[in-house]
RNA sequence: GGAGAGGUGGCUGAGCGGUCGAAAGCGGCACCCUGCUAAGGUGUUACUCUGGUUAACAGGGUCGAGGGUUCGAAUCCCUCCCUCUCCGCCA
């Protein structure tokens, strides 16, 4: 959520920045509607004087008389007050979080900045498989029997596959201990509260599953920031120190308008295992902290030993609460692409001000700013290492810093 | 699912028709003092909206949310949400 107010002296900016994003909000009329709700408000309140004035005393027959008169007037004024209020608030919704100064400028995926390319490719003296293939031949997942119980993009993961991910789970859950992480199993399923505050709707809300929705109006999370950054609504936290999260969850996600895309393995599906990080601090710590969280993310795949690149996400496609965010994108050999893997944002004080999570500043209460990373993606984290690590003999081999964790160094038939 | 109790500032907690944006304590902030530490003293400290120069200041609103009664509501009534306790059920 933007500051109304921000938006009024910057409403040049906020256009442009709307425009950079593809999103379509009237601000002549957001602003229309702000200006009249001022001058409603100073009516009303010079009513409201005048009532509490004689309020404070007991008033005589004849201004009780005048006041009931001046009360009827303030009741309905409101009501059509609330009416115009809820507009704006509606509008409001809508807009997303301004750009950072360093986040590029641009229509969609493609105008997305490499800043940096990390790791060697490896080299196959044959042809590499896609990794639905080698778990195909090693039994890794079943994809069929998903569907058949669940429907596309569902599916089961299996034997060893299953003890790698643990192994990565154990080795990330360890590494983010150690960086000072407080480890946190939040709940699956939240209110409309937590998917609004942190930004999901109204942008989102077709990505998300609403469940029994006629009895209980809960919504599965696509991703344990929702519930991790709400944490703290209404709450004003110390931030000497910033206050450090993560989390294991299962993420649920609709897939809307992804039909026919990546539908081979599990690259994308309406379930996946991820482990999330999230950060609150003072708003001039936010960009460092982000540098922080993206090099964790870089550590874990560094040590996986996956060439990666980290790409900074331009205006078109960075999403709707993000000032800046950083992906990472894993080579995948069978695809001769890079692809995202984990991702981070900057979300500034766009989810704070909708959750109203504050810190002491001094004697004054401020919007604090919130960051959130992902520790690890399973499936994406899975789809990466059955590639990057596969053998002639269409085996797998278990990166080093995993074989501490496992009973085996490879995985094959 | 049945029966009760309750939701007040950053926290604990008093208030139960006007003098209440709200006692007290804790915490926060500033300053002082003590050789260090532990402690102590003084002051200050809710949020939000509108106007105003992101000021001073003026005014409005807010005691879970929404509605109602009243000249006037934290206080009375209704609806909803949430929390807690007991019973039942399940793990």
């Amino acid at each position: 959520m933007l500051d109304i107010k921000f938006v009024k002296k910057n409403k040049d900016l906020v256009i442009q920045n709307n425009q950079s994003r593809g999103v379509k909000v009237d601000v002549d009329e957001l602003l229309n509607l702000f200006k009249e709700v001022s001058e409603r408000i100073q009516n009303i309140a010079g009513r409201r004087t005048e009532r509490n004035k004689h309020s404070k005393t007991k008033p005589s027959p004849e201004i009780r008389e005048k006041m009931k008169l001046i009360g009827d007037y303030i009741q309905e004024e409101e009501k059509e007050l609330k009416k115009i209020q809820n507009e704006i608030y509606a509008l409001l919704a809508q807009l997303p979080n301004l750009n950072s100064t360093t986040t590029p400028i641009g229509s969609s995926e493609k105008d997305n900045q490499v800043e940096k390319t990390v790791g060697q490719k490896p080299q196959f003296d044959f042809q590499p498989l896609p990794h639905e293939e080698l778990a195909q031949k090693l039994d890794l997942i079943d994809i069929d029997k998903g569907s058949e119980i669940s429907g596309a993009r569902f599916w089961y993961l299996k034997n060893q596959l299953v003890e790698l991910q643990w192994a990565l789970l154990n080795y990330v859950f360890g590494k983010l201990l150690k960086a000072g992480f407080q480890p946190v199993v939040p709940p699956n399923l939240v209110k409309t509260k937590a998917m609004f505050g942190t930004g999901f709707f109204p942008a989102e809300k077709n990505e998300i599953y609403h469940v029994n929705s006629d009895k209980d109006d809960l919504y599965l999370i696509g991703t344990s920031e929702v519930p991790l950054v709400s944490y703290h609504a209404d709450e004003v936290l110390n931030l000497k120190i910033p206050i450090k999260y993560f989390a294991l969850s299962t993420c649920y996600r609709r897939e809307a308008g992804s039909y026919g895309k990546d539908n081979k393995g599990i690259f994308r599906g309406h379930q996946f295992d991820k482990i999330e990080m999230v950060v609150f601090c003072q708003p001039q710590e936010s960009e460092k902290n982000h540098q922080e969280i993206l090099a964790i993310e870089e550590e874990i795949w560094s040590e996986l030993k996956i060439p990666y690149q980290v790409v900074n996400i331009c205006s078109g496609d960075i999403g709707f609460q993000a000032a800046k965010k950083y992906d990472l994108e894993a080579w995948l050999p069978s695809q001769n692409k890079y692809r995202e893997v984990t991702s981070c944002s900057n979300t500034t004080d766009f989810q704070s001000r909708r959750l109203n999570i504050k810190y002491q500043a001094g004697q004054k209460k401020e919007l604090c700013h919130t960051l959130n990373g992902t520790g690890i993606a399973i499936g994406r984290a899975l789809i990466a290492i059955m590639e990057n690590y596969q053998t002639k003999e269409g085996s797998i081999k278990v990166p080093k810093v995993l074989q501490s964790y496992l009973s085996f160094k490879e995985i094959k038939k």
